[in-house]
DNA sequence: CCACAGGGCGGCA
DNA sequence: TGCCGCCCTGTG
């Protein structure tokens, strides 16, 4: 492994505690300093804010081009301003208030394998236990990373690859504390495995194909399927209905118990750019009831 | 002791 | 289709 550094100047639309607190990812963590790390795929990345400069410190495999890496799993190339007059066209008073907040919001492309395992086991869960037990796993199935990127030497636990956790019984699943949802993970795991389904072909697909193809994994409905599209596989017209996204769009928009009208009625008005109007919704729900 | 947490599934009308 | 109880586990 190597250790890099890439500088992203002049960032618009990029606050970090706001991108890594809307509840896409779960592996990341704020330090003293107020950077934050996080454990990937590809290794170990710290990033912190320097005036408008973002500085992204790594130490990750070889093979990656850093820099590279960095623009796409940030999502530095897409013009969020772009997108947020977008949402404003029709003059949302709601949506306005929701972006003045989480302004800084990205969307990242996180791994789709790790996403899929991820939003399985978000499933009738807390974020608390939801990032336990992915670190539970990691621990015990993923490749053991060693690195003093932020100062003192310290162990990270990158997340376990499909062949990795294919070595999980369920009997160490559940030691993982995954609770009902052990069996969907190991079923999931088993079925691309086998290449029963493909995240890399799913990924090339259209939104409503992917989407199809994501639900016959077990443990895997609209708003995980969702969840893994937008964070993952760059669909951004995937709009999740959560609980907490059901209760804004019931006070604001439109009164309805069905996941799926909501989705259609948000899929009318924000369009392709949904999902990233839904993370708005999101954050600035959650915020304020905390 | 009970409800509920960033859902999904299977059974039933 | 729409609705309901249940699925682990921790917390209030």
């Amino acid at each position: 492994m190597k250790k890099a550094e890439y500088v992203y100047k002049n960032a618009t639309c990029f606050d970090l505690k706001q991108t890594f607190e809307c509840g896409q990812c779960f592996r990341w963590k704020k330090e003293e300093n107020g950077s934050y790390t996080g454990v990937l795929n590809v290794g170990v990345v710290n990033v912190q804010k320097c005036n408008e400069d973002i500085i992204f410190l790594g130490f990750i495999d070889d093979d990656v081009d850093f820099e590279a890496f960095c623009e796409c799993y940030f999502d530095l190339k897409e013009d969020y301003e772009y997108i947020q007059k977008q949402l404003l066209k029709n003059n949302d008073l709601v949506m306005k208030k929701a972006i003045a907040y989480g302004n800084g919001i990205r969307i990242l492309n996180q791994d789709p394998w790790e996403t899929m395992i991820s939003f399985i086991i978000s499933a009738a869960n807390n974020i608390p236990r939801i990032t336990k037990t992915i670190n539970n796993i990691s621990e015990m199935f993923g490749r053991r990373v060693e690195t003093d990127l932020i100062g003192e030497k310290r162990t990270y636990y990158i997340f376990p690859t499909p062949s990795e956790l294919s070595r999980a019984s369920m009997a160490d699943l559940r030691e993982c504390n995954l609770g009902f949802r052990d069996k969907f993970v190991y079923n999931a795991t088993e079925s691309i495995n086998s290449s029963k389904v493909s995240l890399d072909t799913i990924r090339e697909l259209d939104y409503e194909v992917a989407r199809k193809e994501l639900m016959r994994l077990p443990g895997i409905g609209g708003k995980v399927a969702d969840c893994i599209l937008l964070f993952s596989m760059q669909k951004k017209e995937a709009f999740p209905v959560d609980t907490w996204i059901k209760k804004i769009m019931n006070e604001e928009y439109i009164e309805s118990k069905s996941a799926k009208k909501i989705e259609e009625f948000a899929k009318s008005r924000f369009g392709k750019f949904s999902g990233i109007a839904q993370q708005y919704l999101f954050y600035y729900k959650r915020e304020d009831a905390d």
